[in-house]
DNA sequence: ACCTAATTCAACA
DNA sequence: TGTTGAATTAGGT
């Protein structure tokens, strides 16, 4: 089963402002906005690394900013896994603290994630 | 103080 | 793998 971002009507979409659950709400830190993406990009070309630091952005914001990134705009759930322990070596270390578990929380309590039988999906 | 939303733990299918 | 609920946490108003 794969994953991509609603693109249904209007305000529960990916990119939007509206939302502002950035160091809002919850016990999470701040959002990964796409800014804030190109910070994370720079520091590990400067470091080499994120480091082995948690990241305080929130599990959403990261998995969309995986499905954003993805040239087909969908990910399955190995594949999210992945794009967040590459970027972020602390999830590698923690392989098995819940944090998996959440991801797939959020993508199921969501509504701005959607779940697309994988074959054929034609781009609107 | 209250509302809301993200996270965590966990049952269950 | 996916859904769902309850409890916790923390920012906004």
């Amino acid at each position: 089963m794969n994953y991509q971002p609603y693109q249904g009507l209007g305000n529960l979409s990916i990119g939007n402002a509206s939302r502002s659950y950035a160091g809002g709400s919850g016990s999470s830190g701040q959002e990964l906005t796409v800014q804030e993406f190109e910070n994370v990009r720079e520091r590990i070309r400067r470091e080499g690394t994120y480091g082995l630091a948690r990241p305080q952005y929130s599990y959403i914001s990261m998995i969309t900013m995986a499905i954003q990134k993805s040239p087909t705009r969908q990910l399955a759930l190995p594949d999210i896994y992945n794009w967040i322990t590459e970027l972020f070596p602390y999830y590698q270390n923690h392989q098995d603290d819940g944090w998996q578990n959440s991801i797939r929380h959020s993508l199921s309590f969501n509504d701005c994630f959607m779940k697309v039988a994988r074959s054929p999906n034609k781009p609107g």
